[in-house]
DNA sequence: ACGGTTTACTTAAACGCTTAACCTTATGAC
DNA sequence: GTCATAAGGTTAAGCGTTTAAGTAAACCGT
């Protein structure tokens, strides 16, 4: 399909390409009405479709953001697989396709290299999910556009983070157990690293405890990887091992999914013998067995509203982004897989 | 951060622009070693990246491919959250990344207005998931560049299909519950679509059951949407009102999750009074309680297929791509959800 | 009637890269 | 020594836009 030009347009409406731009750009300011009507009637009849290349080059804006998502360790593939970061990227591409922007989905090599990306693309702007070593963000700062981060508690003038209270959230799960009558509550997580979401999590876990009057028993906590396999050894771990355990709470719904697995494994129950408590409510935790009782951060508005700060801006260029973090609201979601006890 | 242009090299390392744009390109006929030395080292020095942009005005190839998967009718949000589409996408971007090409995701409003996206952006290639009406394939025949499509039956000289063999999945599914003594299988299915994969796995049930000598009962066959939701529905009617049933093969994996559910909420067991047989082998499908015996297509490595089938189409520029489809192989996963009988 | 604005356009340079065409100089065949 | 060829470079046009600067006509206040 042979490519339409301006120039073709401007013939045809029997004006300069610079009037066609002006037009189809909405600097109608500088052109007659009638000039308007002639451009738009003839880029109409012809289907002009503008290059964006072209575009990019001669005023320095690519229409594309970058959207950068873990990947794994080994295979160098996304972690793509986790209905956390797909549901991110649904609220963010929906947004981004409404305002006439797309998408470019990536990871990067350990943190190395995004810089090329962001330069050779003339990306806009760029959306970073999870966590990454120092010089990634260093990199970023470089580059002049501007950049919301999610999942993160770097707070820098250079980016606008879009998160949620986790601390709250980890107060919020465990309470709810607390309220439901347990006293011996586990924490199976993922790696705590300083400043990480988890960390914070954490704090939430250790917070309600401590209101309650509870005592802290480091024994407890069950600290590993983020996935599925190792929550499924830890609710093994914790069912065969530990009878005073009557509740965990799992800060990934997949964690979670595992521990309900380990549990059964070894011949209880959930939740009649122990109750689970998952974090972040992906879709698939409402398809567990039992449903699975959960803290809900409705994920896709919060992609949605990552893209909206991005895209505003990129609108107000001049201005900086806040730089107090956007902070998205949670929601315990009671479901199947706690027990009242007594 | 300033951009480093061509212009900048040649002038650090002694040469003209042409020099330089001839090294970077590997076109290393025109040029002596010891040029190539030189500009080597000042690209290095200065750090330069290419504008992809300009590249792309100049040679018509942007590095850019599109991938393009099905959103929801209400919400315009991309179906990201089936994990089916997910795994392709880990697949596709790995081997994008590795050559050097980027991944613009999105989806298409009721299938207009692709086009535009294609010639806008210069995309290079382009890789469709699902299926959409015809005047989208239309339109995407008219835009000269190589296409892949997964998920489809459109087998036309403009496309290539990386697919997997429907029937025989349904087959195999179906057959492994006869082999374990079932006869009574229902079907539980979204809309069965001419030349759809959702028919192909239907007639694969088909030809099971007849090629055991079993009758095909319509009423047997539980056709609405491809969602947990509907798998609920048919689980519990299943399990309510169909006593005869032991057996049922759902077409997705989230179906079947929802079957289970359902025949479970009416006091029945999975797979004790009813055998569940999935298909996609989605990575929750392990994670399901009990775990779900399914037919495994190794969807991430379909994926990757896709993109080296584009990325080799894209190469070679003149030749057309073998119009036969690849078809990837299936494996049936036998997991906890199938009982034999008797 | 005159300078000064305003309005509506056009011209042409610029964005950063590629590449066909051209220009030297060296190499070799005879 | 002459001519063809090859090797290694350079020049400059072109890709499709945008936009600063220029131009020409119309309008206006005095």
């Amino acid at each position: 399909m042979k490519r339409i030009t301006i120039r073709e347009v401007s013939e045809k409406a029997g004006v300069s390409t610079a009037a066609v731009s002006y037009v189809l750009n909405g600097r109608h300011s500088k052109v007659s009405a009638d000039t308007i009507e002639k451009v738009q009637r003839a880029a109409q009849e012809l289907n002009y479709i503008p290059d964006f290349s072209a575009r990019s080059l001669a005023n320095n804006s690519s229409k594309l953001i970058g959207v950068v998502i873990p990947q794994t360790e080994d295979r160098k593939q996304l972690l793509l697989q986790n209905p956390f970061y797909s549901e991110l990227i649904c609220g963010i591409e929906s947004q981004l396709r409404q305002s006439g922007y797309h998408m470019i989905l990536s990871g990067v090599e350990k943190g190395e290299g995004y810089l090329d990306t962001t330069m050779q693309r003339n990306l806009d702007g760029a959306i970073i999910m999870g966590v990454y070593q120092e010089s990634f963000y260093d990199d970023l700062k470089k580059v002049n556009m501007p950049i919301v981060l999610i999942d993160s508690y770097i707070y820098d003038r250079h980016f606008h983070v879009v998160g949620i209270d986790d601390e709250l959230g980890g107060y919020m799960a465990v309470n709810h157990l607390i309220e439901n009558g347990h006293t011996n509550i586990a924490l199976v997580t993922g790696t705590i690293r300083k400043d990480g979401v988890v960390e914070k999590r954490f704090l939430g876990y250790k917070r309600a405890l401590k209101e309650a009057g509870l005592f802290y028993n480091p024994d407890h906590v069950f600290e590993h990887s983020v996935t599925y396999e190792y929550g499924y050894e830890a609710g093994k771990l914790i069912a065969a091992e530990h009878p005073e355990i009557t509740a965990v709470f799992a800060t990934s719904d997949q964690m979670a999914m595992g521990v309900m697995r380990g549990v059964r494994e070894e011949g209880k129950d959930v939740p009649e013998h122990i109750s689970v408590i998952g974090f972040d409510d992906i879709s698939f935790a409402r398809m567990s067995t039992p449903p699975l009782t959960t803290v809900d951060q409705d994920i896709i508005s919060r992609g949605m509203k990552a893209a909206d700060c991005l895209l505003s801006a990129i609108q107000n260029k001049g201005k900086e982004l806040p730089s107090e973090p956007t902070i998205m609201p949670l929601a315990l979601v009671a479901r199947d897989t706690v027990r009242k006890l007594q």
